[in-house]
RNA sequence: UCCGCGGUAGCUCAAUGGUAGAGCGAGUGGCUGUUAACCACUAUGUUGCAGGUUCGAGUCCUGCCCGCGGAGCCA
Protein backbone atom coordinates (compact mmCIF):
# COMPACT_ATOMS: atom_id res chain seq x y z
CA UNK A 1 0.00 0.00 0.00
CA UNK A 2 1.26 3.47 -1.20
CA UNK A 3 1.73 6.30 1.34
CA UNK A 4 -0.68 9.40 0.62
CA UNK A 5 0.84 12.60 1.78
CA UNK A 6 0.12 16.32 1.22
CA UNK A 7 1.65 18.57 -0.82
CA UNK A 8 3.03 20.57 2.09
CA UNK A 9 4.11 17.08 3.13
CA UNK A 10 6.20 16.39 -0.31
CA UNK A 11 7.79 19.92 -0.13
CA UNK A 12 9.75 19.30 3.14
CA UNK A 13 13.74 17.72 2.64
CA UNK A 14 12.55 15.04 4.91
CA UNK A 15 10.58 13.40 2.44
CA UNK A 16 12.94 13.09 -0.03
CA UNK A 17 13.70 9.20 -0.81
CA UNK A 18 10.16 8.02 0.00
CA UNK A 19 8.01 6.78 -2.75
CA UNK A 20 4.48 8.30 -1.83
CA UNK A 21 0.96 9.37 -3.77
CA UNK A 22 -0.25 12.69 -3.71
CA UNK A 23 -3.33 13.89 -4.92
CA UNK A 24 -4.15 17.98 -6.31
CA UNK A 25 -5.01 20.28 -9.05
CA UNK A 26 -3.07 20.91 -11.67
CA UNK A 27 -1.64 24.82 -11.79
CA UNK A 28 0.93 24.81 -14.94
CA UNK A 29 2.61 22.72 -17.15
CA UNK A 30 5.99 23.15 -18.58
CA UNK A 31 7.08 20.68 -21.37
CA UNK A 32 10.25 19.75 -22.15
CA UNK A 33 11.00 18.90 -25.36
CA UNK A 34 14.09 16.78 -24.30
CA UNK A 35 11.61 14.44 -23.36
CA UNK A 36 9.61 15.32 -20.10
CA UNK A 37 7.27 17.39 -18.48
CA UNK A 38 7.17 19.52 -15.03
CA UNK A 39 3.52 19.90 -13.26
CA UNK A 40 2.87 22.32 -10.55
CA UNK A 41 0.33 20.83 -8.02
CA UNK A 42 -1.14 22.19 -5.24
CA UNK A 43 -3.59 20.18 -2.69
CA UNK A 44 -4.50 23.57 -0.16
CA UNK A 45 -2.50 21.87 2.14
CA UNK A 46 -0.02 25.17 2.08
CA UNK A 47 0.51 27.77 -0.02
CA UNK A 48 3.33 26.11 -2.35
CA UNK A 49 3.28 23.62 -5.24
CA UNK A 50 5.30 20.64 -5.40
CA UNK A 51 7.06 20.22 -8.37
CA UNK A 52 5.93 17.03 -10.41
CA UNK A 53 8.81 15.11 -13.41
CA UNK A 54 7.12 13.61 -15.69
CA UNK A 55 9.58 11.42 -18.28
CA UNK A 56 7.91 10.56 -21.71
CA UNK A 57 7.74 6.91 -21.22
CA UNK A 58 4.66 6.89 -19.14
CA UNK A 59 2.22 5.15 -20.77
CA UNK A 60 -0.24 7.90 -21.01
CA UNK A 61 2.08 10.50 -21.44
CA UNK A 62 1.28 11.47 -24.91
CA UNK A 63 -2.43 11.03 -24.83
CA UNK A 64 -2.98 12.26 -21.37
CA UNK A 65 -0.23 13.83 -19.38
CA UNK A 66 0.56 16.70 -22.21
CA UNK A 67 -3.28 17.20 -22.42
CA UNK A 68 -3.24 18.70 -18.72
CA UNK A 69 -3.80 22.02 -17.80
CA UNK A 70 -4.42 24.47 -15.05
CA UNK A 71 -7.56 23.26 -13.02
CA UNK A 72 -7.19 19.55 -13.94
CA UNK A 73 -7.43 16.89 -11.08
CA UNK A 74 -4.69 14.28 -10.73
CA UNK A 75 -3.12 11.11 -8.60
CA UNK A 76 0.41 10.88 -8.85
CA UNK A 77 2.88 8.14 -7.36
CA UNK A 78 6.28 8.53 -7.57
CA UNK A 79 9.66 9.16 -5.28
CA UNK A 80 10.40 11.94 -3.50
CA UNK A 81 13.56 13.10 -4.95
CA UNK A 82 16.27 16.38 -4.32
CA UNK A 83 15.48 19.35 -6.79
CA UNK A 84 18.33 19.97 -8.82
CA UNK A 85 16.66 23.28 -9.74
CA UNK A 86 15.99 26.47 -8.45
CA UNK A 87 12.67 27.40 -6.70
CA UNK A 88 11.78 23.96 -4.63
CA UNK A 89 13.69 22.08 -2.38
CA UNK A 90 12.22 18.67 -3.59
CA UNK A 91 9.85 17.01 -6.50
CA UNK A 92 8.33 14.25 -7.03
CA UNK A 93 9.69 11.72 -9.99
CA UNK A 94 6.20 10.24 -11.09
CA UNK A 95 5.88 6.77 -11.68
CA UNK A 96 2.17 7.18 -12.32
CA UNK A 97 -0.19 10.14 -12.83
CA UNK A 98 -3.39 9.06 -13.21
CA UNK A 99 -6.19 11.94 -13.98
CA UNK A 100 -9.04 12.75 -12.15
CA UNK A 101 -10.44 15.02 -14.61
CA UNK A 102 -9.63 17.40 -17.30
CA UNK A 103 -10.58 21.25 -16.55
CA UNK A 104 -11.26 22.45 -20.78
CA UNK A 105 -8.63 25.56 -21.23
CA UNK A 106 -11.10 27.29 -23.18
CA UNK A 107 -13.52 27.21 -20.94
CA UNK A 108 -12.10 27.04 -17.40
CA UNK A 109 -12.18 30.69 -15.95
CA UNK A 110 -8.91 30.52 -13.58
CA UNK A 111 -5.83 31.57 -16.34
CA UNK A 112 -2.68 31.46 -15.40
CA UNK A 113 -2.35 34.27 -15.02
CA UNK A 114 -3.25 37.20 -11.98
CA UNK A 115 -6.80 37.83 -11.90
CA UNK A 116 -8.53 40.90 -9.76
CA UNK A 117 -10.58 39.73 -6.87
CA UNK A 118 -13.74 41.59 -7.67
CA UNK A 119 -13.67 38.94 -11.14
CA UNK A 120 -12.76 35.98 -9.12
CA UNK A 121 -15.83 37.22 -6.33
CA UNK A 122 -17.94 36.06 -9.52
CA UNK A 123 -16.08 32.82 -9.62
CA UNK A 124 -16.71 32.12 -5.64
CA UNK A 125 -16.76 28.47 -6.22
CA UNK A 126 -13.65 28.12 -8.01
CA UNK A 127 -11.85 30.65 -5.94
CA UNK A 128 -10.53 28.45 -3.18
CA UNK A 129 -8.11 27.14 -5.60
CA UNK A 130 -6.35 30.47 -5.94
CA UNK A 131 -3.31 31.99 -3.77
CA UNK A 132 -4.88 34.77 -2.68
CA UNK A 133 -8.05 33.26 -1.31
CA UNK A 134 -6.26 29.66 -0.23
CA UNK A 135 -4.23 31.40 1.68
CA UNK A 136 -6.62 34.06 3.04
CA UNK A 137 -9.06 30.71 4.27
CA UNK A 138 -5.74 28.52 5.71
CA UNK A 139 -5.37 32.24 7.89
CA UNK A 140 -8.76 32.32 8.69
CA UNK A 141 -8.90 29.00 9.51
CA UNK A 142 -6.07 28.90 12.24
CA UNK A 143 -6.97 32.38 13.46
CA UNK A 144 -10.78 30.62 14.12
CA UNK A 145 -8.43 27.02 15.75
CA UNK A 146 -6.08 29.54 17.48
CA UNK A 147 -9.45 31.87 19.36
CA UNK A 148 -10.70 28.46 20.78
CA UNK A 149 -7.83 27.08 21.73
CA UNK A 150 -7.35 30.79 23.82
CA UNK A 151 -10.78 30.14 25.69
CA UNK A 152 -10.43 26.74 26.16
CA UNK A 153 -7.51 27.09 27.97
CA UNK A 154 -8.50 29.47 30.29
CA UNK A 155 -11.67 27.31 31.08
CA UNK A 156 -14.57 29.44 28.68
CA UNK A 157 -17.25 27.21 28.13
CA UNK A 158 -18.34 27.03 24.31
CA UNK A 159 -21.98 27.87 24.21
CA UNK A 160 -24.06 27.70 21.32
CA UNK A 161 -26.64 30.53 21.27
CA UNK A 162 -29.34 30.58 19.24
CA UNK A 163 -29.35 32.01 15.59
CA UNK A 164 -33.10 32.36 15.32
CA UNK A 165 -34.21 34.81 18.07
CA UNK A 166 -37.89 36.31 19.00
CA UNK A 167 -36.61 39.69 20.56
CA UNK A 168 -36.47 42.33 17.77
CA UNK A 169 -35.45 44.91 19.88
CA UNK A 170 -31.81 44.04 20.62
CA UNK A 171 -30.92 47.73 19.22
CA UNK A 172 -27.65 46.26 17.08
CA UNK A 173 -29.30 46.98 13.53
CA UNK A 174 -31.77 45.89 11.01
CA UNK A 175 -32.88 42.42 11.33
CA UNK A 176 -33.67 39.46 8.97
CA UNK A 177 -37.25 38.25 9.61
CA UNK A 178 -37.82 34.50 9.74
CA UNK A 179 -40.89 33.00 9.00
CA UNK A 180 -43.29 30.15 7.34
CA UNK A 181 -46.55 32.73 6.25
CA UNK A 182 -47.74 33.07 3.19
CA UNK A 183 -46.08 35.88 1.86
CA UNK A 184 -48.61 36.13 -0.87
CA UNK A 185 -51.78 35.69 0.53
CA UNK A 186 -50.69 36.87 4.10
CA UNK A 187 -53.00 35.77 7.10
CA UNK A 188 -53.98 39.38 9.09
CA UNK A 189 -56.01 40.91 11.90
CA UNK A 190 -57.15 44.24 12.00
CA UNK A 191 -55.09 45.03 8.95
CA UNK A 192 -52.00 43.65 10.76
CA UNK A 193 -49.90 40.78 10.37
CA UNK A 194 -51.40 37.63 12.46
CA UNK A 195 -48.31 35.97 13.64
CA UNK A 196 -50.31 33.65 15.79
CA UNK A 197 -50.43 31.48 12.49
CA UNK A 198 -46.06 31.99 12.45
CA UNK A 199 -44.18 29.02 13.50
CA UNK A 200 -43.19 30.50 17.04
CA UNK A 201 -46.22 32.39 17.11
CA UNK A 202 -44.60 35.84 17.09
CA UNK A 203 -42.56 37.46 14.83
CA UNK A 204 -39.10 35.86 14.85
CA UNK A 205 -35.21 37.25 13.36
CA UNK A 206 -31.73 35.97 12.49
CA UNK A 207 -29.79 36.51 15.47
CA UNK A 208 -27.60 40.09 15.36
CA UNK A 209 -25.63 39.22 18.87
CA UNK A 210 -25.73 36.22 20.98
CA UNK A 211 -24.69 38.25 23.75
CA UNK A 212 -27.70 38.40 25.68
CA UNK A 213 -27.34 34.69 26.04
CA UNK A 214 -24.08 34.15 26.87
CA UNK A 215 -24.66 36.67 29.75
CA UNK A 216 -27.68 33.98 30.84
CA UNK A 217 -24.79 31.39 30.37
CA UNK A 218 -22.16 33.68 32.01
CA UNK A 219 -24.10 34.16 35.13
CA UNK A 220 -24.98 30.45 36.24
CA UNK A 221 -21.48 28.60 34.16
CA UNK A 222 -18.56 31.35 35.01
CA UNK A 223 -17.03 31.69 31.59
CA UNK A 224 -19.06 31.17 28.39
CA UNK A 225 -17.73 32.24 24.91
CA UNK A 226 -20.14 32.02 21.92
CA UNK A 227 -18.23 31.47 18.38
CA UNK A 228 -20.77 31.67 15.24
CA UNK A 229 -22.62 33.60 12.54
CA UNK A 230 -24.43 36.74 12.73
CA UNK A 231 -27.20 38.58 10.65
CA UNK A 232 -27.75 42.28 9.87
CA UNK A 233 -30.09 43.32 7.25
CA UNK A 234 -28.01 47.05 6.99
CA UNK A 235 -27.99 48.50 3.30
CA UNK A 236 -24.35 48.51 3.83
CA UNK A 237 -22.01 48.62 0.84
CA UNK A 238 -18.54 48.87 2.41
CA UNK A 239 -15.26 47.22 2.66
CA UNK A 240 -15.63 46.26 6.26
CA UNK A 241 -19.39 44.77 6.67
CA UNK A 242 -21.01 41.55 5.52
CA UNK A 243 -24.88 40.67 6.19
CA UNK A 244 -23.78 37.49 7.47
CA UNK A 245 -20.68 37.23 9.34
CA UNK A 246 -19.28 35.17 12.00
CA UNK A 247 -18.65 36.69 15.82
CA UNK A 248 -17.21 35.46 19.28
CA UNK A 249 -18.56 36.71 21.62
CA UNK A 250 -16.59 35.57 25.53
CA UNK A 251 -18.71 36.83 28.61
CA UNK A 252 -17.43 36.39 32.11
CA UNK A 253 -19.12 36.57 35.32
CA UNK A 254 -16.72 38.30 38.28
CA UNK A 255 -14.88 40.19 35.92
CA UNK A 256 -15.04 44.30 35.81
CA UNK A 257 -13.83 46.40 32.66
CA UNK A 258 -10.29 46.08 33.67
CA UNK A 259 -10.51 41.97 33.27
CA UNK A 260 -12.22 42.54 30.27
CA UNK A 261 -9.74 44.62 28.36
CA UNK A 262 -7.11 42.37 29.54
CA UNK A 263 -8.76 39.01 28.15
CA UNK A 264 -9.16 41.17 25.05
CA UNK A 265 -5.81 42.31 24.87
CA UNK A 266 -4.48 38.92 25.38
CA UNK A 267 -6.72 37.45 22.98
CA UNK A 268 -5.78 39.26 20.25
CA UNK A 269 -1.63 39.06 20.94
CA UNK A 270 -1.76 35.29 21.14
CA UNK A 271 -3.98 34.83 17.67
CA UNK A 272 -1.55 37.04 16.10
CA UNK A 273 1.76 35.69 17.26
CA UNK A 274 0.15 31.69 16.94
CA UNK A 275 -1.20 32.74 12.76
CA UNK A 276 2.61 34.45 12.40
CA UNK A 277 4.32 30.83 13.87
CA UNK A 278 1.69 28.41 12.40
CA UNK A 279 0.97 30.55 8.72
CA UNK A 280 4.23 31.35 7.59
CA UNK A 281 4.33 30.76 4.06
CA UNK A 282 0.92 32.31 3.61
CA UNK A 283 1.75 35.46 5.44
CA UNK A 284 4.99 35.80 3.51
CA UNK A 285 2.20 35.67 0.70
CA UNK A 286 0.49 38.83 1.83
CA UNK A 287 3.57 40.73 2.74
CA UNK A 288 4.88 40.70 -0.11
CA UNK A 289 2.20 41.41 -2.37
CA UNK A 290 -0.18 43.43 -0.22
CA UNK A 291 1.07 45.33 2.22
CA UNK A 292 5.07 44.96 2.95
CA UNK A 293 4.10 46.47 6.78
CA UNK A 294 2.08 43.38 7.38
CA UNK A 295 4.14 41.14 9.44
CA UNK A 296 6.53 43.76 10.92
CA UNK A 297 2.97 45.30 12.36
CA UNK A 298 1.99 42.47 13.95
CA UNK A 299 5.20 41.52 15.43
CA UNK A 300 5.32 44.63 16.84
CA UNK A 301 1.27 44.30 18.35
CA UNK A 302 2.74 40.65 19.73
CA UNK A 303 5.59 42.31 21.34
CA UNK A 304 4.23 45.37 23.23
CA UNK A 305 1.23 46.55 25.13
CA UNK A 306 -1.66 48.17 23.69
CA UNK A 307 -2.28 52.29 24.02
CA UNK A 308 -5.35 52.30 26.40
CA UNK A 309 -7.31 55.57 27.13
CA UNK A 310 -10.54 57.05 28.09
CA UNK A 311 -13.20 58.14 25.31
CA UNK A 312 -12.66 61.78 27.24
CA UNK A 313 -8.62 61.56 27.07
CA UNK A 314 -9.42 60.91 22.84
CA UNK A 315 -11.61 63.58 22.77
CA UNK A 316 -8.80 65.72 24.02
CA UNK A 317 -6.08 64.16 21.69
CA UNK A 318 -8.36 64.87 18.40
CA UNK A 319 -9.42 68.17 19.33
CA UNK A 320 -5.49 69.48 19.72
CA UNK A 321 -4.82 67.56 16.71
CA UNK A 322 -2.67 69.60 14.37
CA UNK A 323 -5.43 68.97 11.33
CA UNK A 324 -9.01 69.76 10.41
CA UNK A 325 -11.56 66.55 10.69
CA UNK A 326 -15.04 66.58 8.08
CA UNK A 327 -16.71 65.64 11.28
CA UNK A 328 -15.96 68.58 13.97
CA UNK A 329 -14.68 66.63 17.61
CA UNK A 330 -16.31 67.81 20.84
CA UNK A 331 -17.39 65.85 24.00
CA UNK A 332 -20.61 63.23 23.35
CA UNK A 333 -19.96 62.83 19.47
CA UNK A 334 -19.41 59.35 18.72
CA UNK A 335 -16.03 59.08 17.03
CA UNK A 336 -16.19 58.90 13.15
CA UNK A 337 -13.59 56.47 11.03
CA UNK A 338 -11.10 59.61 9.95
CA UNK A 339 -10.90 60.14 14.09
CA UNK A 340 -10.10 56.36 15.17
CA UNK A 341 -7.81 55.80 12.09
CA UNK A 342 -6.27 59.22 13.20
CA UNK A 343 -5.61 57.77 16.20
CA UNK A 344 -4.48 54.22 16.10
CA UNK A 345 -2.55 55.10 12.34
CA UNK A 346 -1.21 58.43 13.48
CA UNK A 347 -1.31 59.19 17.55
CA UNK A 348 -0.36 55.75 18.84
CA UNK A 349 1.01 54.08 15.93
CA UNK A 350 -0.53 50.59 17.51
CA UNK A 351 -3.51 49.04 18.88
CA UNK A 352 -5.98 51.35 20.93
CA UNK A 353 -8.80 50.81 23.83
CA UNK A 354 -10.99 53.45 24.17
CA UNK A 355 -13.02 53.24 27.52
CA UNK A 356 -15.30 55.03 29.35
CA UNK A 357 -17.60 56.84 27.26
CA UNK A 358 -20.64 58.59 26.60
CA UNK A 359 -23.74 57.10 28.21
CA UNK A 360 -25.97 58.38 25.18
CA UNK A 361 -23.88 56.47 22.57
CA UNK A 362 -23.78 53.52 23.93
CA UNK A 363 -26.59 50.54 24.48
CA UNK A 364 -28.31 50.06 27.79
CA UNK A 365 -26.93 47.09 28.72
CA UNK A 366 -23.41 49.17 29.26
CA UNK A 367 -22.72 49.68 33.35
CA UNK A 368 -23.28 53.11 34.69
CA UNK A 369 -20.03 54.87 35.70
CA UNK A 370 -20.31 56.76 38.82
CA UNK A 371 -20.35 59.94 36.89
CA UNK A 372 -23.33 58.83 35.08
CA UNK A 373 -22.02 60.31 32.14
CA UNK A 374 -19.73 57.68 31.50
CA UNK A 375 -20.31 54.08 31.33
CA UNK A 376 -18.05 51.29 30.97
CA UNK A 377 -17.82 50.51 27.61
CA UNK A 378 -14.39 50.01 25.59
CA UNK A 379 -13.48 49.33 21.86
CA UNK A 380 -9.96 48.41 20.42
CA UNK A 381 -9.41 50.24 17.48
CA UNK A 382 -6.64 48.87 14.98
CA UNK A 383 -5.13 50.80 12.23
CA UNK A 384 -6.52 50.75 9.15
CA UNK A 385 -9.70 48.12 9.75
CA UNK A 386 -10.75 50.66 12.94
CA UNK A 387 -13.08 49.11 15.16
CA UNK A 388 -12.54 45.14 15.81
CA UNK A 389 -13.91 44.52 19.24
CA UNK A 390 -16.40 46.13 21.28
CA UNK A 391 -17.56 45.30 24.79
CA UNK A 392 -18.43 46.66 27.98
CA UNK A 393 -19.27 45.78 31.37
CA UNK A 394 -22.49 45.28 32.34
CA UNK A 395 -24.90 46.97 34.16
CA UNK A 396 -25.49 43.98 36.73
CA UNK A 397 -27.78 46.39 39.29
CA UNK A 398 -31.40 45.96 38.64
CA UNK A 399 -33.09 49.37 38.91
CA UNK A 400 -30.00 51.02 37.06
CA UNK A 401 -30.77 48.46 34.25
CA UNK A 402 -34.05 48.92 34.37
CA UNK A 403 -33.67 52.76 33.63
CA UNK A 404 -31.43 53.04 31.30
CA UNK A 405 -33.81 50.88 28.94
CA UNK A 406 -36.73 53.25 29.10
CA UNK A 407 -34.03 55.92 28.80
CA UNK A 408 -33.63 54.61 25.02
CA UNK A 409 -37.06 53.68 24.54
CA UNK A 410 -37.56 49.80 25.77
CA UNK A 411 -39.94 48.14 27.03
CA UNK A 412 -38.17 46.39 30.31
CA UNK A 413 -41.42 43.56 29.76
CA UNK A 414 -39.31 42.24 26.41
CA UNK A 415 -36.54 41.64 28.92
CA UNK A 416 -37.87 39.73 31.13
CA UNK A 417 -35.17 37.01 31.44
CA UNK A 418 -32.34 39.02 30.94
CA UNK A 419 -33.48 41.17 33.86
CA UNK A 420 -33.80 38.31 36.12
CA UNK A 421 -30.26 37.90 35.77
CA UNK A 422 -29.78 40.77 37.66
CA UNK A 423 -33.12 39.89 39.91
CA UNK A 424 -31.81 36.54 41.36
CA UNK A 425 -28.03 36.36 42.36
CA UNK A 426 -26.77 39.35 39.96
CA UNK A 427 -23.09 39.79 39.61
CA UNK A 428 -20.38 42.14 38.24
CA UNK A 429 -19.51 40.65 34.64
CA UNK A 430 -18.09 41.80 31.45
CA UNK A 431 -18.00 40.43 27.83
CA UNK A 432 -17.25 42.01 24.32
CA UNK A 433 -17.79 41.30 20.68
CA UNK A 434 -14.65 40.70 18.12
CA UNK A 435 -15.66 40.61 14.24
CA UNK A 436 -13.53 37.40 12.92
CA UNK A 437 -13.92 38.68 9.54
CA UNK A 438 -12.10 42.21 11.05
CA UNK A 439 -9.55 40.12 12.32
CA UNK A 440 -8.32 37.91 9.32
CA UNK A 441 -8.56 41.20 7.41
CA UNK A 442 -6.10 43.19 9.64
CA UNK A 443 -3.75 40.26 9.83
CA UNK A 444 -3.66 39.26 6.36
CA UNK A 445 -3.72 42.96 5.03
CA UNK A 446 -6.94 42.20 2.62
CA UNK A 447 -8.57 44.95 1.77
CA UNK A 448 -12.55 43.97 1.27
CA UNK A 449 -14.49 42.04 3.75
CA UNK A 450 -15.71 40.07 0.71
CA UNK A 451 -12.30 37.99 -0.10
CA UNK A 452 -11.64 36.85 3.84
CA UNK A 453 -15.59 34.81 4.08
CA UNK A 454 -15.55 31.93 1.61
CA UNK A 455 -19.18 32.93 0.53
CA UNK A 456 -19.83 36.50 1.15
CA UNK A 457 -23.28 37.69 1.91
CA UNK A 458 -24.15 41.20 0.87
CA UNK A 459 -27.21 43.20 -0.12
CA UNK A 460 -27.96 41.78 -3.35
CA UNK A 461 -25.77 39.22 -3.50
CA UNK A 462 -26.25 35.01 -2.37
CA UNK A 463 -25.19 33.40 -5.33
CA UNK A 464 -23.36 30.82 -4.19
C1' U B 1 -28.84 54.64 1.62
C1' C B 2 -25.71 59.26 0.05
C1' C B 3 -21.36 61.33 -2.92
C1' G B 4 -17.74 60.19 -6.78
C1' C B 5 -15.80 56.85 -10.65
C1' G B 6 -16.55 52.84 -13.87
C1' G B 7 -18.99 48.58 -17.15
C1' U B 8 -15.51 47.31 -24.53
C1' A B 9 -12.37 39.95 -26.51
C1' G B 10 -11.88 34.55 -21.48
C1' C B 11 -9.03 38.39 -18.06
C1' U B 12 -6.75 43.58 -17.47
C1' C B 13 -7.45 47.75 -20.26
C1' A B 14 -7.02 51.40 -24.99
C1' A B 15 -10.07 53.76 -28.89
C1' U B 16 -10.67 63.82 -31.03
C1' G B 17 -19.16 61.49 -32.90
C1' G B 18 -16.63 58.42 -38.62
C1' U B 19 -13.86 50.66 -40.62
C1' A B 20 -13.34 48.41 -32.34
C1' G B 21 -7.29 47.50 -30.78
C1' A B 22 -3.13 45.92 -27.30
C1' G B 23 -1.09 42.90 -23.38
C1' C B 24 -2.06 38.49 -20.87
C1' G B 25 -4.78 33.90 -21.44
C1' A B 26 -6.29 30.18 -25.36
C1' G B 27 -5.01 27.33 -30.08
C1' U B 28 -0.98 25.73 -33.58
C1' G B 29 4.31 25.21 -34.47
C1' G B 30 9.37 25.74 -32.51
C1' C B 31 13.00 25.71 -28.34
C1' U B 32 14.67 24.70 -23.41
C1' G B 33 16.02 20.78 -16.05
C1' U B 34 11.77 24.07 -16.74
C1' U B 35 9.61 27.25 -12.83
C1' A B 36 4.66 34.09 -13.93
C1' A B 37 9.33 29.82 -18.98
C1' C B 38 10.74 31.73 -23.91
C1' C B 39 10.07 32.71 -29.66
C1' A B 40 6.70 32.81 -34.06
C1' C B 41 1.87 32.52 -36.08
C1' U B 42 -3.83 32.20 -35.54
C1' A B 43 -8.86 33.31 -33.72
C1' U B 44 -11.36 36.44 -30.56
C1' G B 45 -16.63 40.98 -29.79
C1' U B 46 -25.00 41.71 -29.47
C1' U B 47 -19.04 47.69 -26.49
C1' G B 48 -23.99 46.05 -19.10
C1' C B 49 -29.64 46.54 -20.34
C1' A B 50 -33.71 49.68 -22.47
C1' G B 51 -34.88 53.99 -24.91
C1' G B 52 -33.44 58.81 -27.29
C1' U B 53 -30.39 62.61 -30.31
C1' U B 54 -27.61 62.17 -35.09
C1' C B 55 -26.40 61.00 -42.03
C1' G B 56 -23.54 58.07 -38.45
C1' A B 57 -23.05 56.38 -31.20
C1' G B 58 -18.25 52.30 -27.60
C1' U B 59 -18.21 57.82 -27.45
C1' C B 60 -23.65 62.53 -26.45
C1' C B 61 -28.71 62.49 -23.46
C1' U B 62 -32.49 59.79 -20.09
C1' G B 63 -33.81 55.61 -17.07
C1' C B 64 -32.42 50.99 -14.94
C1' C B 65 -28.86 47.02 -13.41
C1' C B 66 -24.05 45.74 -11.63
C1' G B 67 -19.03 46.79 -9.76
C1' C B 68 -15.22 49.92 -7.36
C1' G B 69 -13.59 54.09 -3.94
C1' G B 70 -15.32 57.21 0.09
C1' A B 71 -19.27 58.09 3.86
C1' G B 72 -23.22 56.58 7.21
C1' C B 73 -24.50 52.10 10.25
C1' C B 74 -21.50 48.77 12.84
C1' A B 75 -18.32 43.69 14.10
Amino acid sequence: MIEKISVADARRESAVGRRVMIEGWVRTRRDSKAGFSFLEVNDGSCFGNVQILVEQGLANYETEVLRLTAGASVRVVGNVQASPGKGQATELAAEEVMVYGFADPEHYPLQKKRHSLEFLRQIAHLRPRTNTIGAAMRVRNAISFSLHRFFQERGFLYVHTPIITASDCEGAGEMFQVTTLNLVDTPRIDGKVDYSQDFFDRPSYLTVSGQLEAEAFACGLGKAYTFGPTFRAENSNTARHLAEFWMVEPEMAFCDLQGNMDLAEALLRQVFSEVLSGCGEDMAFFNQFLDPTTIETLDGIVAEPFERMTYTEAIRLLRNADRTFEFPVEWGVDLQSEHERYLTEEVVRKPVILCDYPRTIKPFYMRMNDDEATVRAMDVLVPKVGEIIGGSQREERLEVLEGRMKEQGLNPEDYWWYLDLRRYGTVPHAGFGLGLERVVQFVTGIANIREVIPFPRTPGNAEF
